[in-house]
DNA sequence: CTTGTCGGCTCAACCGCACA
DNA sequence: TGTGCGGTTGAGCCGACAAG
C-alpha cells in the first residue's frame, strides 16, 4: 500500500503558486488563502488568510501556520482512492486545517468529493448527502493550481474504522532504568507486542515474549502470565534439542509456535532503534538453529519503511528473506482480532499483512 | 507558537399551515 | 391531495479564542 509522509505534502504545496490568493473549496466560504513560505521538507507551511468580502486586506492579517504535526496526521491518513475528511482526521481540531485542505486540493493528486454518508438510525439505513472529502488519486493527476471534483460513487459509513484501544500498561522498572530511551517509545514497542500476543492467540498460536519485557503489566497482570505465553523456551517442543537456539532466541521480542510443530513467525518489532540489531538477533537465532520453514518478520513504524528495505536487503541478512508487518498493519489485525473473532486464519492471510522486502 | 474546544455563519431541508 | 410560503432547524464549515 503506498502511503505518504508530511515531507510528501510539504512538497506538493510548494509546487503551488506563492503570489496566487487560493479561494477555499466550497465557493460558499468567501475567505482567500495566500502561501506565504514553506520550510522544507515537513513545514510549517506560513500562511495568511482574510476576507476581502469584509472589507479586510492581506495586510490587515498577520502569518499563521500549518503545523508539521497536523501535516503528519493528515499524511497518515490518506490511502490511494480512499476519501478522507479532514475534519473528522483531526478530531476538528487544528486552526490552519481547511487552508490545508484547500492548498492540498489545488495539488495535482488531490481532488474533493462528496461521498455519500449512510445514516443509520434505530436499524433505518438511509443514504445522505455527505461531507467534503479529500481524494488521493497518485495514479491520475490533474492539473497543479486548480481545484478538481471527483466524483465518486464511494459511499461512507461511520460506523467507527478499524481503531485499536490499548488499555494502560506498566512496564518494569528496570527496564526503564537500562536503557535511556524514551519512555512512549518503550510503551509504544510494548504496545505492539501486545498486540502481537493477542493476534496469536487469536489464531492458536503459543507466543514467546522477550525475556526481559515479560514484567510488562497489562490490566494489573504480567505479559508473562497470560495464557499461551511460553515461560520457558527449553520447553519448547521444537526448540528442546537446540540449547544454542534457545540461547539465541532469549532476547527475541516475539515468536510465535503452533500445535507444537510449527513456528509461523519470528518478529523484533524495532522501534526508533535501527532495524540492524533485531535483523541480527534473527540472523543469529537462524544461524543456531537447523533450516526451518518459518518468516523472519520487522515489525516497525510505517515511516521506516525505506530504513527497513534499505537494512533487509544488506548481503549479511539477504537469506532471512526478512518480511515488514508495519505497525498499521499490526493495528488492523489486532483491530479486527478485538472486534470479530476471526478464526481459521491460514499462513497465506498473514501473508497479505507481511510485505516481502527483498528486492 | 500549537492545539483543542466551542460557537457563529450560511444555506438547504424540513415542518406546519393556508389555500386551491 | 397538492402547492406555495414563511419560519425553524441543524449540517457543514471555518475560525475565534483560550489553554498549553
Amino acid at each position: 500500500m503506498r502511503k505518504l509522509s508530511a515531507s510528501n505534502l510539504v512538497a506538493f504545496i510548494n509546487q503551488l503558486e506563492k503570489n496566487t490568493v487560493y479561494n477555499y473549496i466550497n465557493p460558499r466560504t468567501k475567505g482567500v488563502i495566500k502561501v506565504e513560505g514553506i520550510d522544507l521538507p515537513e513545514g510549517p507551511i506560513r500562511i495568511k488568510r482574510w476576507e476581502p468580502a469584509k472589507g479586510q486586506s492581506e495586510n490587515d492579517k498577520s502569518v499563521e501556520h500549518i503545523s508539521t504535526e497536523m501535516i503528519w496526521r493528515v499524511a497518515n491518513a490518506f490511502n490511494p482512492s480512499a476519501p478522507i475528511n479532514l475534519d473528522r482526521v483531526l478530531g476538528g481540531s487544528y486552526n490552519t486545517r481547511s487552508v490545508l485542505e484547500a492548498l492540498l486540493a489545488y495539488t495535482p493528486e488531490f481532488y474533493f468529493c462528496y461521498p455519500g454518508r449512510i445514516e443509520n438510525k434505530g436499524g433505518q439505513t438511509s443514504i445522505k448527502h455527505g461531507h467534503k472529502h479529500l481524494l488521493w488519486r497518485p495514479d491520475s493527476p490533474h492539473r497543479l493550481g486548480i481545484l478538481e471534483k471527483a466524483e465518486t460513487e464511494i459511499v461512507i459509513s461511520e460506523m467507527p474504522a478499524l481503531d485499536a484501544f490499548y488499555d494502560s500498561l506498566v512496564l518494569p522498572s528496570d527496564q526503564i532504568e537500562e536503557q535511556e530511551l524514551d519512555i512512549e517509545v518503550l510503551r509504544r514497542h510494548a504496545q505492539i507486542q501486545i498486540a502481537l500476543y493477542f493476534i496469536g492467540k487469536q489464531l492458536n498460536f503459543r507466543t514467546w515474549i522477550a525475556q526481559n519485557d515479560k514484567g510488562i503489566l497489562y490490566q494489573n497482570k504480567r505479559i508473562g502470565e497470560y495464557e499461551g505465553v511460553i515461560a520457558s523456551l527449553k520447553d519448547e517442543q521444537l526448540m528442546i534439542a537446540y540449547d544454542d537456539a534457545v540461547q539465541a532466541a532469549l532476547l527475541i521480542d516475539c515468536i510465535w509456535f503452533k500445535n507444537g510443530k510449527l513456528m509461523p513467525a519470528v518478529m523484533e518489532v524495532e522501534h526508533s532503534t535501527g532495524v540492524t540489531s533485531g535483523l541480527s538477533r534473527m540472523k543469529n537465532f537462524k544461524d543456531k538453529f537447523p533450516p526451518f520453514p518459518t518468516r523472519y518478520v520487522i515489525v516497525a513504524p510505517d515511516e521506516d519503511r525505506d530504513k527497513v528495505i534499505k537494512e533487509a536487503n544488506k548481503p549479511q541478512f539477504a537469506d532471512l528473506d526478512t518480511r515488514y508487518f508495519t505497525y498499521s498493519a499490526v493495528e488492523e489485525l489486532y483491530a479486527l482480532c478485538q472486534r470479530r473473532k476471526i478464526k481459521g486464519v491460514t499462513e497465506e492471510f498473514l501473508d497479505c499483512y507481511m510485505e516481502r522486502v527483498l528486492n
